[in-house]
DNA sequence: ATTTACATTTACGTAAACGTCAATCACAGT
DNA sequence: ACTGTGATTGACGTTTACGTAAATGTAAAT
């Protein structure tokens, strides 16, 4: 029986792991780590990451894309596993949970309204773009072997 | 009849009316200048805007709000009202629009996650307070009149 | 003619989020 | 024993996006 399955122990990532997975540099996770965000163990030297720093580090790289500071991510990982059992704790953190929803709802609205313009854009172009091509069919009369080259730049 | 209406000249604003319709400063009104995301003209010293400058302002906030740096969100404008007619020049245009419409499309699958997640840390939250507050009913019994004092505390 | 109240310009300051060395350390291979 | 190869640790540098203070101008109110 092969014994590389060790259920015993828990997966972990080394730093250059978590890099390459997220497309981050070791440096940027060191940083994480100095602003609170993650708790790597050593083995001597070197950083050992859990399950839960890697979910962490997901969790921070999603507030990032979303624009979150680092600290407003640490506040809301923070929050989310840690354990509250007071009604205020809880009252604060409904309340928390609100507004962060409130902000994603705003920026789902200003997506959407981009989106929308972004296809106008896109519709607009592709009609000029056919003029275009109209205009140069009609400048460069009957020459189908050998294509003009301003054509043939265009990309995929 | 009154002559307030002066159909002739175009609608302008101060930078003040700006600041405060979009509720930022001055200061970052002519950062954004300094950029060159805003070209406003000068009634002798003081700043002008357009109504394109107010269009521009706009986006430029709605682009940070999305998490695009100012250099960003000036390639994007600038792209948006620059006359582009030539087929290379539309198709690089094409270009933009679709990677722009990519992150954001990314965005908004983050952000469709990151709510569910929210609902569920919500209804979870709202669990245990329910769990709390009979808790604390059972602890503090028969006393209607005079409610105890952390569930005062807790906000609309 | 002052005072008041903003607007502008200039310039330095700052917080966030890393990048970029340089030096040290540790272990694997030869 | 020597030599990479890679991780760590300072420490300083950099970019972005303004904030803030000081000096100046200037139009309006008293």
């Amino acid at each position: 029986m092969s014994m590389t399955a060790r259920p015993k122990e828990a997966k972990t990532y080394t730093i250059t792991e978590l890099a390459q997975e997220f497309d981050v540099t070791a440096r940027a996770i060191r940083f994480y780590e100095d602003v609170g965000l993650l708790e790597p163990t050593r083995a001597g030297r070197n950083r050992v990451y859990t399950q839960r720093d890697r979910t962490r580090l997901k969790l921070t790289l999603r507030g990032k894309r979303l624009g979150l500071s680092l600290q407003e991510i640490k506040q809301l990982v923070d929050m989310y596993d840690s354990a509250v059992d007071t009604a205020p704790q809880l009252q604060a953190f409904l309340g928390v949970l609100h507004e962060h929803r409130l902000q994603l709802e705003r920026q789902l609205e200003d997506i959407q309204v981009t989106l929308a313009e972004i296809a106008q854009h896109e519709e607009r172009c592709r009609s000029l773009l056919a003029e275009a091509q109209r205009r140069e069919a009609a400048a460069a009369p009957a020459r189908s072997a050998a294509p003009p080259a301003t054509a043939r730049r265009v990309r995929a």
